[in-house]
DNA sequence: GTAGGGTTAG
């Protein structure tokens, strides 16, 4: 206490104040400043005091300060005390209370300048409703308006609005736009999925610095343009541009997407290399990307050595022991979580019901989504929904996934149906099939994957009135089957590869090469099933069709370009169908080779004419 | 004495 009083004697109590008080050392501070006078020797220190609790970024002392402003006349903030807490609250974790704040300034009479604005938009671009436009026009009338930093956080908020025409109006009125707007606006571009235009403007930018670079890259990734990203990441290389650790949190997602392995590992030693901060988000994207390549040791290496995780990174760990099938470390490592005090959310639950869901456990499915609600007290979302019906549905539990979807307090989505769908393709149910697409046809005409399934339903049972009652209505309707889509990764490069694609620059000889293939495997016993064809194509074109499958192109491309015994992995846009997956199975023990497919929903590790997934998906 | 653009999980 010797301490404290000098140091409020030296007027410094404020110092005091940092990352590591506790609420009850800040309300002992403040009980000395209060009884030893300070505040009316120096009304300037209360100012100060309730800046030093809001920049504190601890949210209890945040708090504390936003109600001791509102309670402590006759010490009269001025207007930099109310922008610090402005500016606090609105990075905090509850940015609404910015504009209570806000209302408090004006009722002090103080005047809000550019500054408050930032904050104030800011906050608006993180909280749901419509302030953002009011803030604007308050803004115009405080004349604020012109301020470059005010300029681009109108771009910001109301691109995160998804009101792309207005930042559009915002950037048009720039007279003279600088490095910092025009990145905003190619953010703004990219994020409501323009991206070619946003490239316009990025290859137009008279100097680029590394965040315009990072906005282009992420926009690219966001939108699923992985391939464009890591190509401008190589060019950003090539200039010299200067990278940093959200440069590689986008390449990392965009290697993570493709399954490239071999480029994901180079930018890991690279990060090493040059230093780079291995912070949570980063250490979260590079052990995801591990994950979705297939690599769980070195995942969960990474995922060991992070010492500060967040519920992201133990989010990406269990839903990657999930997708790769080891559900039994997937629910350790849960528990593990549990004991250490990481409040899990949706997210979480949704990899522990996939991995239940996959590995055939319907009792812990259901013991997990009791204890998501009432433990945890989440609200089951439609993806939660899926993954129970797909859970009882692949188990064979038919009745109890109707059940399921009866008893549900929200409206079945198209998913819920198309997952049902799915198990009465699995187990030859054509009665309860067609109620679901049924169902489906209700909610969504357009529905290209329920379409497939149903005819290969029918297809199983050699009901070919109802294949081509299908087919029909899929012409009718114009409904097209989402192409299919493989890609893989040989020597750093990505290849991609789609369905039935004559363009390849190496079609001749992968052409060749499946025909060998065909004939190693028929020697082997492989015999192949045209029954899941779409009948989009003649009959005599069915097996010809199938061997032009995406991931059988990027497989037999791996067979020419990867040396004897190197692994393959692949990444495909759809579920792996039945005749791919025996035929993969094949291509392992025949050419003794480890192949990696992750489709649509989950990893199957091929070996020795094996799968992982124990013909499970 | 405060400020603007870029980063993670299904």
């Amino acid at each position: 206490m010797a301490l404290l009083k000098n140091l409020i004697a030296h007027n410094s109590a404020l110092s005091l104040i940092d990352t590591s008080t506790s609420l009850r050392q800040a309300l002992q501070i403040h009980a000395h400043l209060l009884t030893s006078g300070a505040f009316t020797h120096d009304p300037s220190s209360f100012n100060s005091f309730l800046s030093s609790l809001a920049l504190s970024s601890s949210p209890p002392l945040l708090s504390y300060s936003y109600s001791l402003l509102f309670s402590s006349p006759p010490h009269s903030p001025n207007l930099l005390t109310v922008n610090s807490l402005i500016r606090a609250h609105s990075s905090g974790p509850s940015p609404h209370l910015c504009f209570s704040l806000y209302r408090h300034l004006l009722s002090l009479s103080l005047a809000p300048n550019h500054f408050t604005f930032t904050f104030l938009l800011r906050a608006a671009a993180s909280t749901v409703g419509l302030l953002g436009p009011v803030i604007h026009g308050a803004l115009t009338r405080y004349g604020c308006g012109t301020d470059r930093h005010v300029q681009s956080s109108l771009i910001h908020m109301y691109s995160s609005l998804g009101l792309v025409s207005h930042t559009r109006v915002i950037f048009r009125d720039i007279i003279d736009p600088d490095l910092v707007t025009i990145t905003s606006m190619l953010t703004a571009l990219a994020e409501s999925g323009d991206v070619d235009s946003a490239r316009e403007m990025f290859d137009e930018m008279p100097e680029r610095d590394t965040v315009s670079w990072n906005a282009m890259i992420a926009g690219y990734v966001h939108v699923g343009r992985s391939k464009d990203g890591l190509d401008l990441f190589g060019e950003m290389l090539n200039q010299g541009a200067k990278v940093n650790e959200p440069t590689m949190v986008s390449v990392l997602t965009a290697c993570a997407h493709l399954g490239a392995l071999d480029q994901g590992t180079w930018v890991h030693a690279y990060i090493q290399k040059n230093r780079l901060k291995l912070n949570v988000t980063l250490g979260t994207s590079l052990l995801d990307m591990y994950f979705k390549c297939g690599s769980i040791e070195r995942a969960m290496k990474v995922f060991w050595s992070m010492r500060d995780k967040n519920v992201f990174t133990w989010n990406s760990a269990i839903n990657g022991l999930a997708m790769n099938g080891e559900v039994e470390e997937c629910l350790k490592l849960f528990e593990l979580m549990e004991s250490q005090g990481v409040i899990p959310d949706g997210v979480t639950f949704v990899g522990l019901l996939q991995g239940c869901c996959v590995a055939g456990l319907v009792q812990k499915g259901r013991e997990m989504f009791s204890l998501m609600k009432d433990r945890y007290g989440i609200e089951p979302l439609d993806e939660h929904y899926g993954c129970m019906i797909d859970m009882y549905g692949r188990a064979g539990k038919l009745d109890e996934a109707v059940q399921f979807i009866h008893n549900m307090p929200i409206e079945p989505n198209v998913s819920a149906w198309r997952t049902l769908l799915h198990s009465c393709k699995m187990y030859n149910n054509v009665e309860l099939g067609e109620y679901a697409m049924n169902k489906i046809t209700h909610i969504e005409v357009n529905s290209d994957g329920a379409h497939v399934l149903l005819s290969n339903i029918y297809a199983d049972c050699r009901n070919w009135k109802g294949v081509s009652r299908v087919r029909e209505r899929m012409k009718e309707k114009g409904v097209r089957k989402e192409p299919g889509c493989s890609v893989i990764e040989v020597h750093g490069a990505v290849y991609e590869f789609f369905v039935r694609d004559k363009s390849q620059p190496r079609y001749r000889e992968i052409k060749l090469m499946l025909g060998e293939v065909d004939r190693r495997l028929r020697l082997a016993g492989y015999r192949a099933n045209t029954k899941e064809v779409l009948f989009d194509i003649e009959e005599e074109d069915k097996e010809d069709a199938i061997s032009w499958h995406s991931e059988k192109l990027a497989i037999a491309f791996g067979l020419i370009a990867l040396e004897e015994g190197v692994e393959m992995r692949i990444v495909k846009n759809l579920r792996v169908c039945w005749d791919c997956h025996d035929w993969t199975k094949f291509v392992s023990k025949v050419f003794d080779r480890k192949i990696i497919v992750r489709d649509r929903n989950r990893f199957h590790h091929f070996k020795d004419g094996l799968c992982s997934c124990k013909d499970y998906w």
